[in-house]
DNA sequence: GTCTATACGGCGATAGAC
DNA sequence: GTCTATCGCCGTATAGAC
């Protein structure tokens, strides 16, 4: 008899909600997986969008604190660090694509309520590129071409399913990244 | 009484595909905006993977037969109107995405067997940059990259809802393509 | 070609026993 | 905190009358 805590449950939505989407996502889902009934479900969650939020703010914290452990390196090394998500989490960028994108576009077709949620996630990542941007010497216009340059990575992975062209754009993008903080 | 053909069906079902999504997309959805009843859609599609295999079959030939006008206008001219597709459907890029990356996105989270269908489609415009590019004097390996960019421009649009943002980002992609057909 | 009627399953959600 | 039982709705899909 597994324990099921609101953080067990918002952890695997999480995981379910990146790999099959929101929408096709049941509650039978992801209480098979996390091994309890539909039922004992409502204990914890009233409704899916409770659910949806509960993850969407799991992953703003998460995120920032992953944004704060990058800044630590240095604005260069972190601006460089934010690139190379795309090599850490290859395999799952390949087979279900960005998950903040992912999730973006999703909750912008169902006109979801959540979607301004979704785009703070998003946003999130840009201010801090843009932050680190100007630390490092750059413009912090460069921060929404960067977030947009990584998109289009993430997508040309999940279309293609080209792991050495996924590699070489990478490889690219820290390329341009150096370019551009030299002032070229 | 609306006539109802396996093509109007089809145009229809095209359309909200692309804008709610496949999943998302109902029978009901797709007769309802046609006017007719559900039964009687069961005339033209035995399931709803057939109307699926109609779309994409639809789209790799509308797409075939775009490809070619632009080819006719000369290879360099013809690359530039690709990058272009981006300002002719501004809007509903910004709203719902790309057609393309947002289908082969969808139809991998749901393990779907129609997948390699809509990676030819974004196979289609691969083949045919690369055909373009040759002809222009530049590197054939640059047609994913392009066509990755463009997929990070939808999707930046798509996020961030700035029109102004997706244009500045257009205009930054054609001058990139001046540069590396200029020989940099 | 169009319709109504219907079958059957899965969905989100609720009630209440243990 | 966990379960079973149940509700009503909507999904795909089918049968058959007009």
């Amino acid at each position: 008899m597994p324990v099921a805590t609101p953080e067990k449950i918002a952890e695997l939505a999480d995981r379910l909600f990146y790999e099959r989407g929101f929408a096709t996502t049941s509650f039978a889902d992801i209480a098979g997986a996390l091994g309890i009934s539909r039922g004992n479900f409502y204990h914890h969650f009233k409704t899916k969008d409770a659910i949806l939020d509960a993850v969407m703010a799991r992953r703003l914290e998460q995120r920032k604190l992953w944004l704060a452990e990058w800044a630590a390196l240095g604005p260069r090394a972190a601006l460089h660090r934010f690139i190379d998500i795309l090599t850490v989490n290859e395999a799952k960028i390949m087979a279900h694509g960005c998950p903040v994108g992912g999730l973006c576009q999703e909750l912008a077709r169902l006109n979801h309520a959540a979607q301004p949620g979704a785009q703070a996630i998003a946003g999130l990542f840009i201010d801090w590129l843009a932050a680190q941007l100007v630390l490092a010497g750059g413009r912090e216009e460069l921060a929404r071409h960067l977030f947009g340059r990584a998109q289009g990575v993430a997508a040309l992975a999940n279309i293609t399913g080209d792991k050495a062209l996924m590699q070489a754009e990478v490889k690219a993008l820290h390329l341009w990244l150096d370019e551009v903080l030299n002032g070229e």
